[in-house]
DNA sequence: AGACAAACTTTACCCGTGTAAAAATACATA
DNA sequence: TATGTATTTTTACACGGGTAAAGTTTGTCT
């Protein structure tokens, strides 16, 4: 930077200043500045900067499982921001794994990030290692919210989201019964049970569980053994079905497919299936599957600007925020 | 690192050596910096550590677009093995820009990666940027090929998928039509449809290229637009369809649907689907999808081994080397 | 026990940038 | 043109650890 300095004919310290921003220096510097940046390909050391400043311009993105699309499209919405923002943002997968998301969040200390977006993996989670994190770093919750960590949390609505799933399924049909995993890895399941219990009891209706086995990611696969084993015993208490979520969903459809069940909302079909995400594969199943829409954008805006906030005043809040969008039926045609 | 040392009652210099290996110290002094190491909780400043190393310990990984569950796998596999080496990856994703790409490759050179595991766009790269940056950088291409670019390229054979399925359709029914994207992002796809000409030809069958509209990398819309319009206009020369990759045939698939049109191999079907990839959803379509794997764990098992090699010889390989897996046939419902 | 190599300590300097303080200069306004 | 303010220059030190050189200790082998 000193050789760049005298090479551009400014000062070194004036230099570094355009560096952290170019409008705090005069026009006139800050265009001799970048002339003489036409001329060099100078770059400053990210890690000299980052030694030295008193924060760094990163941010940590940590989601639970990146093979799933529905966090891999949450992801380029939130760096796409980041980067406008000017910060350097940092993709970490926990790939289902608690001993990975531990490690992540070890190395990410040692970033000394400005702010991390966190969607934990939930029930896996090492609670005491998130706090301690916590604690320690500006964190922002998304997807997943673990009671009384981080600064706030943004996420979907999950009441907003069956409600409206079973209100249209009541309106068009027989009411749905629930197919969720008996140990859901991530909290939203068992507020998506909760709140069908809720909805069912408000509308006088007799609610049906069906919990099936199974552990770890691998939703879909869950979905379709637990689809089998269900068609093949006859307990399907009704002929609509509500899945917690589209990969499960995804999964039933293929259960029902093998089993020659017609899904549909036809009146030649033996059975409806909806569900909640708008996975974006659900548009694609056959048929199309009907679900209640996560409002990404809003989310990924809204978790980006309130770390924005969360990063400016500090790193503390005055109080933990939660932040819960509505979805939106999407109607197609499996119910 | 000086305050910790004195606690340890080591000095610092032989401190910092433990921590670029802790084999290289006597038994007796790594145990005494490690029990230590339980009392208090340092851990070296990795900015200040990577500034005064030659060289660092990271290693870029960037994908083309990680909402496709294809590269999400790879990159799992990938990460870890480079985290048991004892590096740091860092993930990217180019989310299908080439300007994003460009970005990622000009902060990924100020970041000094002792090397860096590149899928790159393909068509859509700006080769030229690719290039200059491979001559600085230690660079191992994988998936997607770019002649001449990086030390070593690590994909999969495209003749292996292709002569595989076409040789297993024609076998057990009548020939193939080849549907793919008239402008493919991909690399592959290109390659694909030159094996599929030329095993054609070597049978001596006539082939079908059905060469659908669309760009970028919404492939299963693409797909399910593209044979929403091949079936409305009837122009299936054949009554099997092999796709160029799974991603369109899962869209093609799901205009088969709509247009009433079953797939399968039972004597009631009209149609029989067959694709490239074992793309992680393949298996939940419906009908689930016969196709050519990936070497899934081979690729990047190599493809990260070769990275190794290439950063153990100093950033430089005698000549450049093309590794190319072979595809597994997996035969399922559709075809 | 003696000899020798391996490992450690001490000392000192380096990396490339942020940043503070004081002095000097540029610009804007009346 | 004088005055005040905004910028820049100069100077100097800090960050936290890599690493080299010289001297000292420890360990191993005969």
């Amino acid at each position: 930077m000193a050789e760049f300095a005298i090479a551009s004919g400014i000062s070194r310290p004036t230099v570094s200043k355009y560096f952290n921003d170019p409008n705090s220096v005069r026009q006139s510097t800050r265009a001799q500045i970048e002339e003489a940046l036409g001329r060099f390909d100078y770059q400053p050391n990210i890690y000299a900067v980052n030694q030295n400043r008193q924060m760094t311009k990163n941010i940590g993105i940590i989601v639970p499982y990146l093979a799933d699309p529905f966090f891999a499209e949450m992801v380029r919405s939130i760096e796409r921001r980041c980067i406008d923002a000017g910060f350097s943002p940092s993709l970490f997968s926990s790939h289902g794994e608690q001993a990975l998301e531990n490690s992540i969040l070890q190395s990410l200390r040692a970033m000394k990030p400005a702010g991390v977006l966190f969607a934990p993996l939930g029930r896996e989670s090492d609670k005491a290692a998130i706090e301690t994190f916590c604690s320690n770093v500006p964190t922002v919750l998304f997807d997943s919210n673990i009671e009384g960590m981080g600064e706030a949390f943004i996420g979907s609505d999950n009441h907003s989201f069956v409600s409206q799933t079973v209100d249209y399924l009541t309106r068009t049909g027989e009411a749905p019964s629930f197919l969720e995993m008996k140990h859901p890895a991530n909290p939203n399941a068992n507020k998506r049970r909760d709140a069908y219990l809720n909805v069912m009891k408000e509308r006088q209706l007799e609610p049906h569980v069906l919990s099936i086995e199974g552990s770890g990611w691998g939703f879909e696969e869950i979905g379709r053994q637990g689809g089998l084993k269900i068609l093949e015993e006859g307990g399907l208490p009704t002929n609509t079905v509500l899945c917690s979520n589209d990969r499960l969903a995804i999964g039933f459809l293929s259960a029902c497919f093998e089993k020659g069940i017609k899904v549909g909302r036809d009146d030649d079909c033996d059975m409806r299936v909806a569900s909640h995400d708008d996975h974006p594969f659900s548009r694609f199943t056959c048929p199309s599957l009907t679900t209640a829409a996560h409002d990404y954008t809003s989310v990924s805006e809204y978790s980006v600007e309130m770390l924005f906030r969360l990063i400016d005043s500090g790193g503390r809040l005055e109080k933990r925020e939660e932040i819960l969008f509505p979805a939106k039926l999407i109607m197609r045609e499996s119910a």
